[in-house]
DNA sequence: TAGGCGTGGGA
DNA sequence: TTCCCAAGCCT
């Protein structure tokens, strides 16, 4: 492995962090509880995209009291949109754990941080490092990239062997700078200047010592994860209302967007649908027994998952008056609605249902 | 270890 | 359009 020795090269980026100032609501506080929810926020999301999130996260949720008491369904509607919801179940889980047996405070130990649900190495290096400046390392995709490139490591991706070389790199430095620092520039820096595409070579502090830069394999490094298939799945939702309620129904443990609302769904082979094959179905298992049943699309969209394509079809029912539903199905009306989380693919469609007053 | 989990933005 | 990837974690 490429070797340019810990001391100067930590030196030269604590130097170049002394200029950087990102101003990011998470970054102004040592409240653990704050820290955390950012973390699990910015897992696999741009910060672009976190920021609203956390500040509304935090002012629906100020502590971990606040979050534990709270309803799963409301913390599912905060994280509305933002997805990956098993960070909002962990979340919401971890914080009933923490309030029942930790006094309402987030453990500042590995071993204690590590065994709540969605805090993996990563996050329990942030929290430790960024809220109580423990000597963890915080390493994420943008410091994987930086390090690796940086020395030339060309580990397996999912190795353990490559995540011992990224520590191994990063730890003694702990001797000479603050964990919070160091942790936060190596992050800055993969952000900031060794980017993913177009990286600012020429501008960088290391480029005479990096190894990817002076073997030209820039774009090799980090060694790439192999390419996802992703299959295409069909479906077709059902948004059956009368002038008060709608037809909704909660998705269960086993799929996509688990703990999330959703319109009566049918899944089919392919884009084909035979329409008297929904109306036997919602005769059936709704049990809405209705004359001139006529189902109306209203929307088609298409989502992109990371492992699936969705193509989604929406049709409209109208029922005079429904009188019952059975289960799981069940009837809310417009104020309830409002309650709950849909995915992404629906949001329009039940906000063109609301609003129509 | 590999596969699965959402959504948005940029090249 | 299509592909990559973004402050990862769980099983």
């Amino acid at each position: 492995m490429h070797d340019i020795g810990i001391a100067h090269w930590a030196d030269d980026l604590m130097h170049w962090a002394e200029d950087i100032d990102r101003d990011l609501p998470w970054k102004s506080t040592t409240d653990p509880y704050k820290i955390w929810i950012s973390e699990i926020i910015l897992q696999q999301t741009q910060v672009s995209q976190g920021k609203a999130y956390y500040l509304n996260f935090i002012q629906e949720f100020p502590t971990i009291e606040a979050l534990a008491n709270a309803e799963i369904q409301k913390v599912l509607k905060v994280w509305q949109g933002l997805g990956y919801y098993s960070r909002a179940r962990h979340l919401h889980k971890a914080s009933i754990f923490l309030r029942d047996n930790f006094n309402s405070k987030l453990p500042s130990n590995y071993t204690s941080l590590r065994s709540l649900p969605g805090i993996g190495d990563y996050t329990a290096g942030a929290i430790l490092s960024f809220a109580f400046d423990l000597p963890f390392p915080a390493i994420d995709s943008n410091v994987i990239r930086f390090i690796s490139r940086l020395f030339g490591i060309f580990n397996h991706p999912s190795s353990k062997q490559n995540l011992e070389a990224l520590k191994s790199k990063i730890i003694p430095g702990f001797d000479t700078f603050r964990p919070s620092l160091l942790n936060q520039a190596l992050i800055d820096f993969g952000a900031l200047m060794c980017t993913p595409s177009t990286p600012k070579c020429s501008e960088c502090p290391f480029n005479q010592r990096c190894y990817a830069y002076t073997h030209e394999a820039v774009a090799e490094l980090p060694v790439k994860k192999k390419k996802i298939v992703k299959r295409s799945r069909y479906f077709h939702y059902f948004m059956i209302t009368d002038d008060k309620n709608v037809v909704l129904n909660h998705r269960d443990n086993t799929d996509i967007w688990r703990g999330l609302t959703e319109f009566p769904l049918i899944e089919t082979e392919d884009d084909l649908f035979d329409s008297t094959e929904a109306i036997k179905i919602i005769n059936e298992k709704m049990g809405i027994h209705h004359l001139n049943i006529t189902l109306k699309q209203i929307e088609s969209k298409r989502q992109l998952l990371t492992h699936q394509i969705i193509h989604g079809k929406i049709y409209h029912m109208y029922v005079k008056k429904i009188i019952k539903i059975k289960e799981p199905y069940f009837l809310a009306d417009r104020q309830k609605v409002s309650t709950f989380a849909f995915p992404k693919i629906l949001t329009d469609c039940i906000h063109l249902w609301v609003d129509v007053v």
